[in-house]
DNA sequence: AATACACATTTACGCAGCGTGAAGGTCAAT
DNA sequence: ATTGACCTTCACGCTGCGTAAATGTGTATT
């Protein structure tokens, strides 16, 4: 049986400029040209074909391929086992490449999340200042006008570094809190330094701690849906659970 | 601080050349360039490097990168995960390239394998010929010293060409009974293939067929630790199965 | 026989990211 | 003035073809 470029092009999936290349680079001629210049292959060329493509397939590069087949015998054992070993750190490589492209996702996403907190906190302000909420009003009515205009005079007159610091405070209590909602225990050591980084970040924003206020606050995480949703997003039941620590901290439960 | 392309190239570890392209192609120009046409480099072209540098490490590509440089807060994050997306496909094309070499080298080495079972033959031409065993007796007394003497003779008198046939006939044995061994039925029709395999192959060896004889060797490949060890070096119980399908094949069992 | 259309041919640019010259100017020191 | 270490701008080369462009052939239909 003999072949156009074309017909074996077809027979062998590739493509016509792929056989004049790889007769171009010596890789494989064909068995004769004909009177019209035409390339016509035979079976030899066929076979020879599907060795190159085999080889191609597992990734070697058409110069290996053509040492591989000009000494089959000999080379190709090895030639094997050396690839292999190629391909191996290729992807040791890669494995490391991919983690550092996670680890900078994961870098970034905190960045996001520290704007996301931004938002919230910008959402809180609004909370306190501008009495919206029930809570706002019962803490108005508990400790008075003073003091929430203490909070906001204090919260607008923070440092950007001060800023960022509860920024990374608030994604530590993150961390915290998702790695203590795996032992699932509001009582237990990691709940509990959840809550207690939860005080600390308060107090950028509150001009003095107390406990009911704490435990009130915590209260609110679980009753209002927009600070429910806000801890709940990555886990539910998160707002609950920090609630529980707190008020286990605050000692006003139990 | 001002750098000329080569301390900068220093500085950041790149070749001049590198930093030429950079500017050639837009991605990172020089601060000004002075009077003698020299590129000057300040603090910020240093900054800028070392994303560049960053974002290269990570394996995008410099259109990427500058992409993600020109408009760093809106791009980076989907461009990771895209990038990160891309990198794990190609991690799993690699591992199946990984696999194929594998199985490549596999199938190489049971060709060297191949004469491993020239050692293989020579091992049961030693076992027919000088009646070590005792199933090597009791084909003797089944079909006489004549018979024997011939397979000797038909095995010392194999062409190169026929000895090659008989390994690769031995190799499809191989993979037809592990093929077969997944299903688990030795009355099976792959197993059955390969017990018909197996008798083409022996009459490579034997002066001529018949079915006891046949059943006989099977038994022996279990019996016989030297032929089992063979036999299940691949997977354990193959020796058995293959017994099996030969007594179900050549009629002597139910 | 003319036309159409699918095939064939060679030549050559393009791709990514530089390496590696070549041919020539500039700077500081000798 | 010369040296030697810099700098500059071309421009080709590497891989494995894709994709024209320009031109010739083979076969079927009108």
């Amino acid at each position: 049986m003999e072949y156009t470029v074309q017909k074996l092009a077809q027979l062998a999936g590739v493509s016509s400029r792929t056989l004049r290349y790889y007769d171009e680079i010596g890789l494989l001629k064909p068995a004769r040209i004909n009177s019209s210049g035409y390339r016509i292959y035979g079976q030899k060329e066929v076979d020879c074909l599907q060795q190159i493509l085999f080889y191609r397939e597992l990734g070697f590069s058409l110069e290996q391929i053509q040492g591989i087949l000009s000494d089959p015998a000999f080379d190709a054992q090895q030639a094997l086992y050396q690839h292999r070993q190629k391909l191996l750190e290729k992807r040791a490589q890669l494995e490391e490449l991919i983690l550092n492209v996670e680890k900078t996702i994961a870098f970034k996403e905190r960045g996001k999340q520290m704007s996301d907190q931004e938002k919230f906190a910008g959402f809180k302000k609004q909370m306190i200042t501008e009495n919206e909420m029930n809570y706002g009003k019962e803490v108005r009515e508990k400790y008075g006008e003073k003091i929430v205009e203490q909070a906001n005079e204090k919260f607008e007159n923070m440092t950007e570094k001060q800023y960022e610091e509860a920024n990374a405070l608030a994604a530590e209590i993150n961390k915290t809190l998702s790695m203590a909602m795996k032992i699932g225990d509001p009582s237990n050591e990691l709940a509990q330094q959840a809550a207690k980084l939860h005080k600390q970040w308060l107090m950028y924003y509150w001009p003095e701690y107390n406990k009911s206020a704490h435990a009130g606050l915590a209260q609110m995480y679980v009753e209002d849906e927009r600070f429910k949703a806000f801890y709940d997003k990555e886990q539910p039941g998160t707002a609950e659970f920090l609630r529980d620590a707190i008020l286990i901290f605050t000692g006003l439960k139990q």
